[in-house]
DNA sequence: GTCTATACCGAGATAGAC
DNA sequence: GTCTATCTCGGTATAGAC
């Protein structure tokens, strides 16, 4: 078994992806990577030829975090205490939203600047998040547009985590996640 | 008179502002934004000794164009129609949205990341935004909670920003400030 | 597979003539 | 005030020994 190699690439992974979500992408070196996830910097490129290709790794680890998370949602009895627990998550994660954005949402919108091929790795993000919100409101009935719910809830929880983080303020997270609880209860 | 003086430089701000808003501010190189303003490279150290004071230069750029949108809206009859009057701006500008995202969103989160003393800069590009908002909905009377109401609507409109500019797709706006718009009519 | 040394280039910044 | 030429550093990527 390639027990090394797969915990060194998926250290360089794990590192990247964190580095990146504080500092963003693009500033963070291949250095500065390498440094934190004490590997060698030559030896990083026997895993990744080049730095773009450590970005769709980087995407690929989100979007494993996502589905682990709507797993963990998926253990709740009604759709409406799924997307209750999609909520409580962000309201619990408010320190860090206030201070880094949300690792995701960031992520994305560094990645449409940077063009390319980049720019159509970030469209993946969200898509299945967002059909998995809509499908929690689709089960739960009672109303046609269940599109146009799951864009305002996604939508809301990236705004809020966008003024959060330019206040650097975790408070306006708890406001914000208190109305859309308040919305969803309401259903 | 320095009209030249003054012209170059202003020419400089803005055309720094559309390439960090269209690749980001980290991407954008001072050769990039020389050549589109036609100013040879080392005149723009003459105007601004670092890269990191024209970012300042691009934050102040957008703080006035911020309080100019304010302004137009302040002409409408009552903070009902001003805030209608904001959304529909949104609304108005769609594609733009789902180009780049947000001018100012986008900017904001970028200079997050950046850490230091852009990342200070940052905090102060929605303040008097929100303030305004606030101001509207405290006009408006009949709720005690203004702030949590301008939270939600500032909220909205970042987070449907992000959303589109992921997706590259304008219609999510109309979705989204058409419940705005809803929103803002019932009160 | 792993790591060191280094090539190469691009970007920020400066010197100094005009 | 304006512009050309250039310095310097840092970051991506490669060569090649082990």
């Amino acid at each position: 078994m390639q027990k090394n190699k797969t915990d060194k690439r998926s250290r360089l992974i794990q590192t990247a992806a964190k580095l990146a979500y504080r500092q963003g992408f693009r500033k963070t070196t291949l250095a500065d990577i390498a440094e934190e996830a004490q590997v060698p910097l030559g030896n990083v490129y026997y895993y990744f030829k080049t730095k773009d290709e450590l970005a769709a790794a980087i995407v690929e680890h989100h979007l494993k975090q996502l589905e682990t998370s709507r797993q963990s949602w998926e253990e709740m009895d009604s759709p409406k205490e799924r997307l209750y627990a999609c909520v409580q998550m962000t309201a619990e994660n408010a320190r860090a939203l206030a201070r880094g954005g949300c690792s995701v949402g960031t992520l994305c919108t560094e990645l449409r600047k940077e063009g390319g091929a980049l720019a159509k790795l970030a469209a993946v993000l969200f898509t299945e998040h967002l059909a998995w919100i809509e499908a929690q409101f689709r089960a739960m009935g009672g109303n046609d547009d269940v599109r146009g719910l799951a864009i305002h809830l996604l939508s809301a929880l990236q705004g809020i985590a966008v003024l959060s983080n330019s206040f650097e303020e975790p408070a306006l997270v708890a406001l914000e996640t208190g109305r859309l609880k308040d919305w969803i209860r309401a259903m």
